[in-house]
Parts: C-alpha cells; structure tokens; sequence
DNA sequence: GTCCTTATTGTAACTTGTTGCAATAAGAAA
DNA sequence: TTTCTTATTGCAACAAGTTACAATAAGGAC
C-alpha cells in the first residue's frame, strides 16, 4: 500500500475527482505530519501554503478525503475528530488521565468484527478505532 | 443496577457533590428520552423545564456526570458526543449510510479487552462504543 | 432558622465546526 | 490555446462547544 501524496493525488483524479491546490497541500501536511492532526492544526499549516484558503475547504476536504477513503479519522476522547493518512492499519488505546497512546494492529480486532458481521449482518468498515482507558502509570488512580 | 434519577442523585450526594436542580433535571431528561440525546436536545428540554439555564451548565454537567461514571457518552460519525443513562451495558453498531444503529451485548467486547489488557498493561475501561460499518440493506452499495 | 464556605452557575467573549450561495478554477473538449 | 461545464472554493452568517471570572446557591455548622 503506497500512501504517498503523490499516489493519492492520482487516485483521487483516476475516480475523476478533481485533484485541487488545496486538496493537494492538505494530503502534504497530513503526510509530512506522520501522525494525527485536528481540523485546526490542518488550517493553520495550510494558511501557511496557501495564505487565502479558509476554514469550510479544510473541513470540507478533511471529510471528503475521509469519505472516499484516502484518509483515515478518529474520535478523540473529547468528542473531536483527527485525521491521519494509515499506512498500517491500526487502532488506539489513549489514557484517559494523562492522553498516552499506544497502538495495535488491526489483526487483533478482526476476530470480534468477524463474529459481529456473523451476529449482525452488518458490514464492519472500521479501521481507525479509539478505545479509552486507564494507562499503566495512571491505573492506580482511578476508575 | 439501578439507575433512576432519585437514585444517581443520592449516589452523587454519597460522593460529596452538590445536588443542583439544573443537575437533577439533566438526570429526569436523559432517563425519561431513554436513548442518546446531544447536548443540544438536552439544553433545549432543560429550557422548557428551568427557564434560565445556559449552555455552558448543559456541557459542564454532561462531562461532570460522565467523569464519575452517572451517564455515559459514545462519539457519533461525525465526531460528536451523545449522551445516555446506561441499564445494561452495551455497545453500538451505526450504519454509515443510513445511520440505522443495534445494540450488542457488553461480554462479546469482554475477550477482546481482555486480550489488550493483557498485551498493553492498560485497563480498559470503555462501556459504551460504537463501530461504524454497512447495514445489511445498504451493504451492497459502497465500502 | 441564620451564617459560612466554596462548588456550581450565568455572563460574556471566544474557539471550533457548518451551511447557502455566488465566484472561481480544474479538467475535458474543441 | 481557448472555450465550456460544473465541482470546488471563498464569503458571510450561523450553530455548537469552551473558557475566565464574578455572582449565586447547596449543604454543613451553629
Ligand atoms: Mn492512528
Ligand atoms: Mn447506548
Ligand atoms: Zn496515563
Ligand atoms: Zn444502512
């Protein structure tokens, strides 16, 4: 799976989505990033770039690349989005107390989406999920 | 488990906080909706109810009665918190599409957190989730 | 009941996120 | 290159959520 901007770009344009300057420098930031960025991080690197580009096109574009499947969102313990461009499909475990984050392989969750989808009849199209909890140092403190 | 207003409020009095009315009646509002409601539906039927309240009070107590564990919160797709009394823990499975969500029992998490508690040294300590994924009507139209 | 302490509230100003619509520019066609 | 179509953008106004701080009221002591 290549994740570059450069591979994104032509896979947004092959789907004859028009490939724009905004769009473009948003795919950088998240690339150069490495990691998750909120919706206000994007705008102000992007400002940056592009001086004119306002708040509804990082929104906007922050959800249609998510929609499309280009990135990848996930929900803070704070009811807020972020956004990464995964290169390896992963989850988190954030601590609630003191924000430390770790990361597991996807592989652990396919057991449990497999017997939901059997139990279900959904379709389980997660890949970037958040579960909350108390980290080894924190543990102690509370529940 | 029981969860009625009267008996989250004498809870939250055992726990040395104060009962307000604007905390009282967040507690009847929630328990009487039944399901999720946003901060939003919550301040507007905490209006009818206590005229002068504001919206700071609303979100202040929905994180304040989640922090000590009276209600819970799950995110929605869009990365907003829902709020809700819990009776019986479970988690959620919301149809990206049509929005059509189930309800599946806590244990089937049970092995998965296990698992990760066990990888991680974290503790988990999340009851009330929700996986994004296709509805069986709407499975067929896009991934 | 009155008094006291301070957790909780309302206010005002702010940050973050959304929407309708006219102006613009991406990309296809000539 | 120039022209054309329309997806995408910027703009303006709005909705949702947060913060600092002074005013209020919950609940314990008397
Ligand atoms: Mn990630
Ligand atoms: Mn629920
Ligand atoms: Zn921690
Ligand atoms: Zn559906």
């Amino acid at each position: 799976m290549t994740c570059t901007p450069t591979h994104l770009a032509s896979q947004i344009q092959e789907h004859g989505f028009r490939l724009t300057r905004q769009r473009l420098a948003i795919l950088n930031i998240l690339y150069d990033s490495g990691g998750h960025l909120t919706p206000t991080e994007v705008f102000q690197r992007l400002h940056v770039l592009l001086p004119g580009v306002t708040e509804p096109t990082v929104y906007r574009n922050l959800d249609f690349l998510r929609q499309h499947g280009f990135i990848h969102a996930t929900s803070t313990p704070s009811g807020r989005l972020e956004y990464q461009i995964v290169t390896h499909s992963h989850h988190h475990l954030t601590c609630k107390i003191c924000g430390a984050t770790i990361e597991f392989e996807d592989e652990h969750l396919q057991p449990l989406f497999a017997r939901l989808e059997e139990m279900t009849g959904y379709h389980l199209s997660e890949h970037h999920v958040t579960f909350m909890g108390f980290c080894p140092q924190c543990k102690s403190k509370g529940e």
